[in-house]
DNA sequence: GCCAACGTTGGC
DNA sequence: GCCAACGTTGGC
């Protein structure tokens, strides 16, 4: 199978792409809800992940990848997963959430359609028309 | 800063 | 196992 891609939110207040490019390396802690640890231990070495401001900003600023899969949850001792992620390049230009509204093929991107998931799944497509309107090219 | 939406929790 | 209450998220 294709090497999957992800989409991952964060407010910059709490953790901004340019402190995750100055750092070289999240551990991307504090997830608490199902589906989005379930996304975690779907992701794969090396899989791309999209990296979204939310709140200030809402928009997709960067492109990461996974740097280690899922494992145990350091900041507690329920049943939580993390990742470690490293940044690969910020967009070209970044990429709006009112300007993906627009792009047809965005239409069913996990993003859109539940705001609220944390963690979620790209497509393909999706990646792909994220990255022509952000002028990026991997 | 407000509030709507939604996921989780806990009482029954 | 249901559902009301609660807490959190995130857009505006």
């Amino acid at each position: 199978m294709a090497r999957a891609s992800w989409l991952v939110k964060s407010e910059p207040s709490t953790y901004s792409w340019s402190k995750l490019v100055k750092e070289g390396t999240a551990v991307w802690d504090g997830v608490r809800n199902f589906e989005a640890r379930n996304n975690l231990r779907a992701m794969k070495k090396g899989d791309v992940v999209l990296f979204y401001h939310s709140n200030d900003g809402k928009d997709v600023v960067g492109v990461a990848r996974v740097k280690r899969e899922a494992y145990q949850d350091p900041t507690t001792k329920d049943d939580w997963s993390v990742v470690d992620l490293e940044p690969v390049k910020p967009l070209a230009r970044s990429v709006s959430l009112d300007e993906m509204r627009g792009i047809k093929a965005l239409a069913n991107m996990s993003l859109l359609k539940k705001s609220r998931l944390s963690v979620s799944p790209v497509t393909k497509d999706e990646l792909d028309a994220v990255l022509a309107a952000a002028k990026t090219k991997l």
